[in-house]
Parts: C-alpha cells; sequence; structure tokens
DNA sequence: AAATATAATGAACACTGTTTATTAAATCCA
DNA sequence: TGGATTTAATAAACAGTGTTCATTATATTT
C-alpha cells in the first residue's frame, strides 16, 4: 500500500514548500510583510490550503524558526572551528554577531519577536534551540572548566555570554542604541569593541 | 483673545485623554490588545477623533513612549541613591530590572517593539530616553573616572552594562532563556546572580 | 462506472489602521 | 441677535489581516 507513504510524502513536501516560501519572504522582506495571504500567493495555492497543513499562522512560524535556528547551527560549525576553548568562544560570539547582520530578520524571528515561542505549548518546546544553544553551552562550559574564564557556575556562564550578545544586537536592531547620541557607521565597531573588551574582561 | 488659547489647551488635554488610555491598557493587556478603536472605546470618541489629535498610530506610540521613559527615570531618581559611585551603579542596574519585571508591557514599547522608534525621524528623536539614559551615562561615567571599573571608555562602558542587563531582560520576556532548560522560578534568581557576578567582575 | 474519501477553494467573518464625505457644534461678523 | 463660516466629531467605507466553512474538484476505493 504505497498510496499513504505517497500522501505522507506529498503532505511533508507542501509543508516544505510553505515553509520555504515564508522562510524566503521573511529573509527578503522581514516578519511585517510576510502574510498568509502572501504566503499562499508566492506557492499558488489559496490561503485557506495552508491551513490544511498548519493550524493557525503560529505552528507555521514555529516551523521557520527551526529552521532558522538550524542555519545558526550551521553557522557556528562552520565558523567555530579552533581547538582551543577561548578562542573557540570568542569565534562563536563573533559568529553570533554576523549572524544577526546577515540575517536580520532570522534573528529577530529566533530571539525577538513575541510568536510563536510563548504560544506553542508542546513538550519538546525547545528543541529549536537546542543545537546552537548547546554549542554555546559547550564551547563556555569548557573555559569554565579549565578555569580560562572568571566562572564557576556553568550555567550563569553561558547566560551571561549570550546575553552581553543579545542586548548589543537588539538594542542595535531596534535603534535603541541610538539613544547614546551614535550614529550608524560607529555602532557596529562600538558593538565589537564592547564584546572583545567583555571577552577580555571575563578571562582569568 | 482667550479662545485660542483655550483650543490649545483642549486639544492638549485630548491628546492626554488618549495618551492616558493607551498607556493604561498598555499596563494592563500589552501592545497587542491595543488598536485605535480600542483606546476611542475607552474615551468614549470615534476612531476617527482619535486622528485629529494623532496622524497615525506610531505618533501616538511615540508619545506613550515618551511617557514610559519619564517614568523610568522618576523610578532611577527614587531608587538610585547612595553618594558612592559603584553603590550607585548597583542600584540603579537592580532598579532597572525591577522596572522591567514590574512593568514588562511598558518595557517591551520602550526597548523590544520595533514601532516607533524606527519610523519617527524628527529631530529631537532621542529625546525619549535622553534622561533615563543620561542617569546611566552619569552613574557609569563616575566609576570610570574614579578607576572603580574595569573600563578606559565611557560609552563602551555604559552601552556594555547597559546591553548586559537588556540582554537578560529581553532573552527572559520572550522566553529564550527557558532554551536553557530552566525552570520560570529560577530565571528571575539566575537573573540576578549573573548581573551580580558581572557587576563584581567589572570591578578593578 | 458509481460511491466515497480527500484536497482545494471562494466567500465570508471579525478584526486591524486609515481616509473621506457628512453632520453637529462652536465661533465670527454684520 | 441672526446668518455665514470655521472647527470638531463621526459614520461609513477601503484595503489589509488571520481564520473558518460550505462548496467544488480531484483521487481513490469498491
Amino acid at each position: 500500500m504505497g498510496i499513504t507513504e505517497r500522501k505522507e510524502r506529498e503532505k511533508a513536501e507542501m509543508r516544505r514548500r510553505i515553509v520555504d516560501a515564508a522562510i524566503d519572504m521573511f529573509v527578503a522582506e522581514g516578519y511585517e510583510k510576510v502574510s498568509i495571504r502572501n504566503i499562499a500567493d508566492k506557492i499558488e495555492y489559496s490561503p485557506a490550503t495552508i491551513y490544511l497543513y498548519y493550524k493557525d499562522k503560529d505552528e507555521l512560524l514555529y516551523d521557520v524558526q527551526a529552521e532558522a535556528f538550524q542555519r545558526l547551527a550551521d553557522h557556528f560549525r562552520t565558523h567555530v572551528v579552533s581547538e582551543d576553548p577561548l578562542e573557540r568562544l570568542h569565534q562563536l560570539v563573533m559568529s553570533y554577531l554576523d549572524f544577526a547582520r546577515e540575517y536580520e530578520e532570522l534573528y529577530d524571528l529566533m530571539f525577538i519577536i513575541k510568536a510563536p515561542m510563548n504560544t506553542v505549548e508542546n513538550e519538546d518546546k525547545w528543541d529549536n534551540g537546542e543545537d546552537a544553544f548547546g554549542q554555546l553551552r559547550d564551547t563556555v562550559g569548557a573555559c569554565v572548566e579549565k578555569g580560562l574564564i572568571r566562572f564557576t557556575d556553568h550555567m550563569i556562564a553561558t547566560l551571561s555570554v549570550w546575553a552581553f550578545a543579545h542586548g548589543f544586537i537588539s538594542l542595535n536592531l531596534r535603534c535603541r542604541i541610538n539613544i547614546a547620541e551614535l550614529n550608524e557607521e560607529n555602532i557596529p565597531i562600538i558593538m565589537r569593541q564592547s564584546v572583545q573588551h567583555y571577552l577580555d574582561t571575563i578571562k582569568v
């Protein structure tokens, strides 16, 4: 009975088509401009059809987010290559900044906007970020373990590094850093200097 | 000719009424649930009337934001009272965390959501945050000046402290810190510990 | 080939921000 | 004071949103 298998495959293909269209539009035009109708237009189906494959927009965004987190994890795997833990940490944080700058709209979806993370309530809730976060945790963990940075608690160390980078990125993405009377060209420089300074400061 | 003056006063009063209604609804129900129609309902006017006093929703949100920033500045003035620069810095950062927790939706409007800061393009663009930011800058500045923290550049120091706190707050507000397999009760504790650790780390 | 199950859709609902033509009220001027 | 004029408020509409549902078209099964 290969029909049910084929149907399942077709269903998966359709979901892929929807997610691909959605993520393309996100990267190109940003969260605000992506509507169900736009996506439906792009894949040449009626808006109602999307609701045969996703129960609502949040469920779709959840898949888009999963894809985005996978790309971040891949980004890390490509750029975090050193054997030295401190060097690895440096590469990881800097490639995090790079990712945020290259894919602003994905970063937005992953870490800033409200939907869908706080609405989706299934058991494997955080599988999305697990991979990328795991790499951060392992890298920071190695530094703590070997006494290379001024932390004793793994979680505090990991969250601190993440929060520091995210704080700069999100204040910048939302144009709040400008409150400090900085012009736009200076911001990336100041950001890198600040992150560099932070990494220097936490070194033993 | 007191009529034009009275008219101006009435216009200002109407704007106040609109902003007050809006900010009340923000605090109570959050950004998502506040629509022009809701505000109009609350002040018992037609939606179209609001457009006689604000050219669009962004312009209204800008005023709401200004009010929110003023409240943060007042919050600082109340809680940042020590003469010792390091103690002041501690009080400021901790009261920032408090403010974010007590007025989540205001914090959202001020630092996280997209509108209206990146759309409003008038000259006195950042007057909104100037007061609160000024207090942060002065406090951090005093610490740098007296060689109490491991920074030489004032701006880097100020932005670093801010970004660190904001990073934790916003990751928490958007439920991203949960990626680290933490349950909700632990997060405020971990946040305070991390911030405390950070302030300890930057001390000379 | 007819009956049944599945897939896709057009049209509608309730909402959003915003604009415009119309009505009501206040002010001005003779 | 009474009529003309300016100002204020609104109802209704437009184009957009997410979402649902009855209806139609297409596969699959018998």
